[in-house]
DNA sequence: ATTCAGCCTATAGCGGCTATAGGGTCAAGG
DNA sequence: CCTTGACCCTATAGCCGCTATAGGCTGAAT
């Protein structure tokens, strides 16, 4: 199949399933006399593959390490399961940080009276003391 | 003050207070005769708010947006509350997303067994079936 | 013959910095 | 006087994960 026809198969961009190409997540495919890109089913289910973890917010890095450790053939669960929970602490460690950010934010915002007051209490708020703790660690009082 | 000092006070980098001059953010400051950039107190309070607002999350351009409005001095609290508001929703829906995909990654892990088994429960899942809900939102990404 | 969708390559841009290269300046110490 | 070292300067390139733009070729249908 061409390069359109796999891109609407896996959901994925053209142009994402040739820049995938080039930096060595998608192996470089047969090319008809036209210099078109011909997939097959292998190509598919990788791309498919890339996508599925994409989504689930590993890096590229991290997809190129699960694709070698399936390349390789010889993983183990644990191999796995490692890069997994690995992900999974420093997903969890960015949503902790958005929630209090959220917090934060959402008692700032609620300072403000609104309407046509030419003060307004959220931006002085910002103009006063600091968010962060004095090590200059990310804010944490939201919560 | 020097602009080694102006970052210590604010606990921003020197380049980046370079940077924030480049695009716009900090005006020029005074130069010393051998080109040394000469800071004030005024340079230091709109780099505070800066730091401050950007912790929050907001984007340069929004930081922009608020700069302009105070400078412009005529701005009424419904226009400050309007960005926070904005910024705010878009923070909560980063986190919903993170959050789902915090869901649907702890369950993928649990399907893990670890140890030395060649196969893994969780790779077959992500060469398996879509791992978005059938809501199909877009998977959250950075901060 | 022309139009149009689809394909190709190469390059630049996004945000928000960070890093590197290659210098100049200035006070203190030997 | 000379060196050391901390500080400052500019300009440019790199990071991630794409996306966009420019400029051109291919192949089927009208």
């Amino acid at each position: 199949m061409q390069i359109g026809e796999l891109a609407r198969a896996t959901g994925c961009r053209v142009v994402t399933i040739r820049y995938y190409e080039r930096i060595g997540i998608l192996p470089p495919p047969a090319r008809a006399a036209n210099q078109y890109r011909i997939y097959g089913e292998a190509h598919s289910r990788r791309l498919r593959f890339v996508r599925r973890t994409r989504e689930l917010g590993f890096s590229l890095d991290e997809v190129r390490r699960l694709l070698r450790l399936i390349e390789g053939g010889d993983y183990t669960c644990d191999d796995v399961r490692q890069l997994g929970v690995q992900h999974l602490e420093d997903v969890r460690a960015r949503r902790e940080d958005l929630q209090r950010l959220e917090g934060a934010l959402h008692e700032l915002v609620q300072q403000c009276v609104g309407g046509a007051s030419p003060d307004c209490a959220m931006l002085e708020a910002l103009f006063a003391e600091p968010v962060t703790g004095e090590d200059g660690r990310k804010p944490a009082e939201g919560a």
